[in-house]
RNA sequence: GCGUCCGUAGCUCAGCUGGAUAGAGCAACGGCCUUCUAAGCCGUGGGUCGCAGGUUCGAAUCCUGCCGGACGCGCCA
């Protein structure tokens, strides 16, 4: 049910009754006060000027022309020209009734685009840290709602496999190797492996030059020098996926594009722009000039795509995944989800590969950016000691305060049950925590506000699930498929419904923007419209008349519904019980 | 120096293409559990939307300048 482009629709028929300009805007909006209406019309005041009339004359005309009897109890004109709807109770009870017969909750499915999503990316050389905590799940959650929406979605795991790091590592695990030891016991922490090899590369002896020696073997396919990058890899992802399990992230092995993948294509790259005489020689370095981002004196930005070495860099890398994504995949979108401080890089990026022609103009090429994740001191998050913190910790002490939390009440759970229970709470506040933030700054990651489990987080929201369900499971097998009509009285009613049947407004607002915040409010105001609903309209107490009853129980299992896919939308995960 | 993003209640944040008296949560205060899970509900107080101009019927939103912060700017990603 899309309600916002119903309202779209008919007014712009209206516009076109009363002979406004075919590209007037049509500023349909929810209203910000009951008494205005559910939704207002607030285009008279400027088709007014335009037209040289009196606006509330303007505003009479397009009440008269629009065609809202079916919608709308009430339509009228306020203050200057503004124009209140309020949305009739039968037409929205039919609505929620339409919603609770239908799987999809009434959606339906967009024209499919093809959609290239780069998430999550971390850097094989490392442990996965809070840094990729944002990355991973906005990138998921915009995934799974395009998905649902219709869209041919392409998960595109960047990853961070290649380059000079590699080689330090590489010739260190030799080592530890020739002595006997196992590569997973080796390297069963990453964060301390990279370290132990960087004081080698930094202090012992003749240890660079084999590093770098590694390197050049591993860029030129050496087998052996392969053989230990493959290893490495293995255990590496391992690593990630265990993350990506205990966040319950959809992320798969087949998802993971890594950096290495575009080795073959960066030299037909560099290539390419060479013959377009688009990258040109300066200090012994391939670069492309942009006069598009020239500075004041009119010198245009440089964009290296070769080391004056002859090595590659992530642009070249980049511009590679491009001819891959919008050539082979056929990306109509591509969603870039990486922190704030790559905007420029991608900017440039999108520029050259445009000039080059590895993408069509109708294909668009979206970074979403994001701030980094900052303590509670406002400086960046980090350990006492300083250090980064792994992000599969930060997850295990997660589940652990749940834990603590969940014991201090009273309720009559196994132990198993309240282990699943925390290990679903705590996850879903350290998700929601983040998801429900727009900021493309900086946010402050604080435990006491995401765990205290009240207002704005993700165990309100699971806990208002649990109300529902408990209702349900005490009415018995409700069907919802009966369709009788549904009878709406009570404000809290009205409201309720209102909510559920502005899902589709949410979504499509998500997958446009790439903003998962929007789909969170819309399920924290579902789950108060619910909660007031809760208590100020009983079904199963007794005096409760059978049709309003009915009523309400189709109300409590469409918002069953709707919260629970939004929360599997966002990856986070409900219970029968908390 | 140039560029990007940002500045909204004590704190954390919403505010969609400009719209009516700027909204939530936390914290503070006051009510509500013999009845569908009180991780809840209802209510009260709290704001020069960084500052100053401009655009217009109307600006937190658009434009300009300034102040403050974060980040970025040729061989890391």
């Amino acid at each position: 049910m899309n309600m916002h482009a119903l309202l779209l629709d008919r007014f712009s028929e209206a516009l076109k009754k009363i002979g406004a300009d075919e590209n007037a805007p049509v500023p349909i909006s929810r209203s910000t006060k009951p008494e205005f209406g559910d939704y207002q019309f607030n285009g008279a005041m400027a088709l007014a000027k335009m037209l040289k009339q009196n606006p509330r004359n303007i505003a009479t005309q397009i009440v008269d022309a629009v065609e809202l009897d079916d919608v709308a109890s009430k339509v009228d004109i306020a203050g200057p020209g503004f124009i209140n709807i309020h949305i009739s109770p039968e037409w929205l009870g039919n609505a929620v009734r339409d919603i609770a017969s239908s799987p999809r909750l009434a959606i339906h499915p967009q024209a499919a685009q093809t959609v290239v999503v780069d998430y999550s990316a971390p850097n094989l050389a490392k442990e996965m840290h809070v840094g990729h905590l944002r990355s991973t799940i906005i990138g998921d959650a915009v995934v799974k709602t395009l998905e649902f929406l219709g869209h041919n979605v392409v998960r595109q795991n960047h990853m961070g496999d290649w380059g000079t790091q590699f080689g330090m590592l590489l010739a260190h695990l030799s080592d530890k190797l020739a002595a006997q030891e196992v590569a997973e016991t080796a390297l069963s922490d990453l964060e301390q492996f990279y370290r132990e090899a960087k004081v080698r590369f930094d202090g012992e002896q003749g240890f660079a030059d084999r590093a770098r020696d590694y390197v050049v073997k591993l860029q030129s396919g050496d087998e052996q020098c392969l053989k230990l990058w493959h290893q490495f890899i293995d255990i590496s992802i391992a690593h990630s996926e265990e993350v990506y399990e205990k966040l319950h992230v959809t992320l798969r092995r087949k998802d993971i594009m890594g950096e290495s993948a575009y080795n073959d294509d960066l030299a037909n790259v560099i290539e390419a722009l060479k013959s377009q005489g688009l990258a040109v020689e300066d200090q012994g370095a391939q670069v492309v000039f942009l006069p598009e981002l020239a500075d004041k004196e009119g010198k245009p930005a440089a964009y290296i795509v070769q080391k004056s070495g002859g090595g590659y860099l992530y642009s070249t890398t980049d511009l590679a995944a491009i001819r891959h994504r919008c050539g082979t995949l056929g990306a109509d979108r591509t969603l870039i989800f990486t922190d704030a401080r790559q905007a420029l890089h991608f900017k440039q990026t999108e520029l050259v590969a445009r000039k080059a022609g590895f993408m069509r103009d109708d294909q668009s090429y979206e970074h979403s950016p994001f701030g980094m994740m900052l303590g509670k001191d406002g400086k960046p998050f980090k350990t006492r000691t300083g250090g980064t913190i792994k992000l599969a910790e930060l997850l295990d002490e997660a589940v652990q305060r749940a834990t603590t939390l969940l014991a201090a009440r009273d309720n009559a759970m196994s132990d198993e049950q309240r282990a699943d229970v925390a290990k679903k709470v705590g996850i879903g506040a350290v998700k929601y925590a983040d998801l429900s933030k727009n900021r493309t700054t900086d946010y402050i990651f604080d435990w006491d506000t995401m765990l205290s489990f009240e207002g704005n987080t993700a165990p309100y929201l699971q806990y208002a699930y649990t109300r529902v369900k408990s209702i349900l499971r005490k009415a018995g097998e409700h069907s919802s498929s009966k369709s009788e009509s549904i009878a709406l009285q009570q404000p809290a009613e009205i409201a309720l419904s209102m909510k559920l049947v502005q899902y589709e407004d949410a979504l499509l607002s998500v997958a446009r923007d790439a903003t998962p915040h929007v789909l969170c409010s819309y399920l924290y105001d579902l789950a108060s419209a619910f909660m007031s609903f809760y208590e100020a309209c009983p079904i199963l107490k007794a005096g409760i008349d059978e049709t309003v009853k009915q009523s309400r129980l189709t109300l409590a299992t469409v918002t069953a519904h709707t919260l629970k896919h939004g929360l599997d939308l966002l990856g986070i995960e409900t219970m029968e019980h908390m």
